[in-house]
DNA sequence: AAGAGGAAAGTCAAAAAAAGTCAAAGACAA
DNA sequence: TTGTCTTTGACTTTTTTTGACTTTCCTCTT
């Protein structure tokens, strides 16, 4: 229960909060405390905070290195789901999928109920189809459901 | 009488109810306590605690891995969607979907976007698959979101 | 200023840890 | 004996963890 990824995902996203969405760790520090192998930061922070789910990460190398990461929150306007929709060109993997849907969620543009019902339609469970192709069609239903955002923007009653 | 499968399900059911409804197990921890290969597991799952029984069963691989099962809360509405899921298997027109979805939205169990979102995940211009498979699919899909609707205490805020 | 050394962080692929699938074999009731 | 339900096991897929090797950057000589 709970990996170990889980648990650094939740204490990175404690510190960022607590830290108003900007946070400096050091690789190996982190990786010390956790007890794990310094690469796995990387695992989490390629797994858990990428740019589509609005956060941003640099790092340095050398004496002195570090990593930081932002959480940056973009505008609600439809313009952006608009942006998102054309930059979402032809397959899409599902984790891609998930990180635009969160950050939707994220950015109230659509409730919980509905975030669950995108993320599902997304699923590669569902989308029972081999490789090239699922990420095909996957792109597709979640192009589709972004356009209904748009035209319904504030759904509920 | 009373054959191992069974037992599992009393165990499982036991669980859920002292955590409220709500259960995360290992599959191979729970294999090896009663002693069977980790696939029958899988088993109970299907055979004891599918979606028209009103559960629903999340899972994740890979280290860290689980089975989470949920009871839902059963009300009139939901016992509604049981009903209807229950009757959905394998392939579905996009004309019977169509209808499903319809039915969801003048009982109120779904609003105006909700019934957008669900006929656009599941209408052909997006499920792009040549006809025998495309039914499949949009069974799949149509069946996930409904999980969902049932899942969710009623929708919006 | 050039170079050496060490201190970070990055990459990538192999190994490990789970869960899923599917079909064959077994049990058992009708 | 036939059909349905259960059990088992071999194989697959997904996700995480680990570790060896690489690259980059800073500091301290010379």
């Amino acid at each position: 229960m709970a990996s170990l990824s889980d648990q650094i995902e939740k204490y990175l996203i404690r510190l960022i909060k607590q830290y108003q969405g900007e946070v400096e760790i050091k690789r190996n520090q982190l990786a010390n405390d956790f007890n794990c192998a310094p690469s796995q930061i990387n695992y989490v922070l390629e797994t858990r905070f990428p740019v589509e789910k609005g956060y941003v990460v640099e790092s340095q190398r050398g004496g002195g290195g570090y990593i930081r990461i932002f959480k940056v929150k973009m505008d609600a306007s439809k313009e952006n789901i608009q942006k998102i929709i054309s930059r979402l060109s032809g397959q899409i993997s599902q984790r891609e999928a998930a990180a635009v849907i969160t950050r939707l969620f994220e950015n109230d543009y659509i409730n919980q109920r509905e975030k669950a019902l995108m993320d599902r339609a997304v699923d590669r469970r569902v989308i029972r189809v081999n490789l090239p192709h699922r990420d095909f069609i996957r792109g597709n239903i979640l192009r589709g459901m972004l356009e209904i955002i748009m035209k319904f923007e504030d759904g509920e009653e």
